[in-house]
DNA sequence: GCGACATTTCGGCCAATGCCGAAACATGGG
DNA sequence: CCCATGTTTCGGCATTGGCCGAAATGTCGC
């Protein structure tokens, strides 16, 4: 008889992901920015009281953290560990029983580009992972990477600042695409490479959704530094 | 509103995990080993029918696969990805609220060396890969790690085939290990280390449970390969 | 302080589901 | 062929837990 602690500790946090309306919220979360409780409410499709019980007790199991300002609560994912177990979860249920998505619109805009947690998915991720390693300035190699000593440079030119961080999360650690099915940069490389995009407005987040949106400025600004030629907008 | 199908179906997956029956079955099934619906019954603690029922909705949620065999019926982990989700859970669960296990003696046998889906975890797990990083075999970095040409020859020579694999599959990835808190080696690279040792009969598995016991062979081949020396075993 | 808004607490309803006993299939061995 | 063993199906019981309406608490702007 193995460990029974085990299973049903991993049941618990397991059972709290598996609801419809939680798993809707820390979905929602997994865009990266804290949210309120009304409009994660919103995302769950479930009343104001409801959420609230909800977010209580995934308070209470740390999977997400509550920062109050003002009259709104903001919630966000507790940590990069709970972001990976949702991920890997999507990973399973996106191959599991055939499913296929119709594509809508929306769907669009999230395929090209989007947050995921902390740092930047869709083709546009994709794009600069291709672009940094192609460049000799990271080796991707199984889910990780190394920072090549043209990579520091590199970063460093670019304003992209890796030293300031809590140590222990993987550099330069890489996370399966959803919608491409192929790797791009997570980690702290990933976070720094997000906010530094964010902060040179290069990309904008869009209301409401995970979508990016990518700026006139940002057009130049990737095609200059990353290589991504402008007609890539309009490529499938 | 953010895409509700996608909310749904992981909350689906992870709802089936978010049993404390069948997340034990699924942490038994984390040693690796296909294990029969009766030997699951014991490790989740409940009767044959319950288990019944339970396999048979993971197996239709392709969380795990059947395998007739006489009048048993084998189950095995479908895939390495549902090891993954297993592997976030844990790190998730071991985290969270501070749980502190108590160290009995059965725990010890797993701290020293255990099986970790298919590949090797416990301090013989990382003192593997410290050695084969230390003797410029592998470089790790950050959840993965690039095997060196010195570490090809290396491998050829130890008996430890890579090449005969269904492709996609990292090759050499690390898992985050449960009891120690430091990288194993993972993916591919690990599973045929695990297969090797197997062979050699260096490790052996302990029946109902996920410990590796180490042989007499074992001590002298671990010292001679990968210098793990004699007095490992009695060091904490 | 007062009204508008965001969030939480309480109480009760209801559906989903985990569990087991009993019995029905399978399968292999004598 | 029949029995022992492993596994599944069926039926019914009990519990869990998600949901909402109503009302309380907190917080801002005036």
């Amino acid at each position: 008889m193995s460990n029974i602690a085990s299973g049903n500790t991993i049941a618990a946090v397991a059972a709290l992901i598996g609801d419809p309306a939680r798993a809707n919220m820390l979905s929602a979360l997994m865009g990266g920015q804290a949210l309120t409780a009304g409009e994660l409410a919103r995302h769950a499709g479930v009343t104001a009281q409801t959420t609230s019980g909800h977010l209580a007790r995934m308070a209470d199991a740390e999977l997400v953290v509550p920062q109050k300002q003002g009259r709104h609560r903001y919630y966000r994912l507790a940590s990069p560990e709970v972001a990976r177990v949702i991920e890997a979860l999507s990973v399973l249920a996106a191959e599991g029983p055939k499913r296929h998505h119709p594509v809508g619109p929306r769907d669009e805009a999230l395929r090209r580009a989007r947050t995921c947690y902390d740092h930047i998915a869709g083709r546009l991720g994709l794009a600069l992972a291709d672009s940094m390693q192609e460049c000799g300035h990271i080796v991707l190699a199984d889910g990780a990477g190394i920072i090549t000593s043209a990579g520091t440079r590199f970063l460093a030119e670019t304003g992209i600042n890796l030293d300031s961080s809590p140590s222990k999360r993987p550099l330069c650690r890489t996370c399966l695409d959803w919608s491409e099915r192929r790797p791009h940069l997570a980690g702290r490389l990933g976070a720094a490479l997000l906010t530094r995009l964010l902060d040179l407005k290069w990309i904008a987040r869009t209301p409401d959704s995970r979508a990016l949106r990518i700026t006139k400025a940002g057009e130049s600004g990737l095609a200059q530094t990353f290589g991504i030629p402008h007609d890539w907008h309009s490529r499938p």
